[in-house]
DNA sequence: ACGGACATGTAAGCAGTTACATGATTGC
DNA sequence: GCAATCATGTAACTGCTTACATGTCCGT
């Protein structure tokens, strides 16, 4: 349980919430760049409590429990020490570049389809961010302290999901252009 | 074992190599993108073995032994398959966003410093991408099959890194220009 | 003689996911 | 009356990493 108490941590921060909260608060938010699945919030909500880095105080509507966590100031303290940490290095997996990074051994009409099938995912993401941008940033007040840096991890997807069209788009025509080397074959080397 | 063996079968398409030769070609080629750890490479192929996908052959130079892979005929057709099914949405993790995304929390000093860390840390992978460029791609001649694929990937990194750096100089740019929000106070709601 | 690269593996552990389990409330 | 959403959790599994274990060969 190493960074998803941070995210935690920090979506309790300026006022308390239950953990149900906490999870569609990321699913509205963060999931660009950071997603926790359901089941994992609660036993990290769980450890942070007996850690005193968050206390929780039921509330009830009804039948129903809500139990609502609040930040401790030992929270707060451990908070902060993540932040002074240097960021490490994420060992991010691109699946599609792997498959692209193959291509001499597929043929170019399947090449171009995996291009094109990402091409369609990056419109639709970018049609979100628009969608979040409309919808739900230009309703917050510019006085907002959150506010530009919830602009800023924003701008950042934007620009990367743009980048990424482009480079696509770049590869396509790379590949058109590109007689078909089917022709040149690779010495094999086998064995037997 | 999920997608690791793909990797590895596309490692073996061309020509038989053995376990420690691909972690070194990975390191030399889809760390950017693709990286597995040492200890992985070996079950992998173990079961990739018991499965039929690959088969062995120990070499000897001396007392020292290379247990050489090649790739079979199922295994191909695995490795197609892959190629053929769409490619799945990565769940990239970006804890540095993660950090930009509670800016409000966290002093302006302490997110600059944020920023400059990120940014000198794209300028020392722009370098490794261009010495790559120069050192390796170049001198791969223009007929190699795999050349174009290659620069593919390499252009990806290489976008994307530059990507990152203008879109951290328009936040330095925006976060400077703004006054230090810390006088304008969220309202806190705690309990007790 | 010794450190570093070459070479292959095992064991333990952990972070995170999927699937499961339960029940209340709201809206149609 | 039923589906969707609200709400909290547990259990099992899996994929991956870290650390460990072993030994050879080569250059200085």
């Amino acid at each position: 349980m190493n960074k998803s108490r941070y995210a935690i941590l920090g979506m309790l921060f300026d006022e308390p919430h239950s953990g149900y909260e906490i999870i569609q608060i990321m699913k509205n938010s963060t999931s660009n760049f950071w997603q926790e699945s359901d089941a994992s919030i609660y036993p990290v909500l769980k450890k942070l409590e007996a850690e005193g880095k968050v206390k929780s105080q039921s509330e009830f509507a009804g039948e129903r429990e809500r139990k609502m966590f609040e930040i401790t100031a030992s929270g707060k303290k451990d908070f902060w020490a993540w932040i002074g940490r240097p960021t490490e290095k994420e060992k991010h997996r691109d699946e599609m570049l792997l498959k692209i990074f193959f291509g001499a051994n597929i043929n170019k009409k399947d090449v171009l389809k995996i291009f094109k099938f990402k091409l369609k995912r990056c419109k639709d993401i970018k049609k979100t961010y628009k969608q979040i941008e409309t919808d739900i940033l230009s309703k917050v007040s510019d006085k907002h302290p959150h506010k530009i840096f919830w602009y800023m991890t924003l701008e950042n997807g934007i620009m990367h999901v743009k980048t990424e069209s482009k480079w696509i788009k770049k590869c396509i025509q790379i590949l058109e252009k590109s007689k078909d080397k089917n022709g040149i074959k690779f010495k094999k080397k086998t064995f037997k």
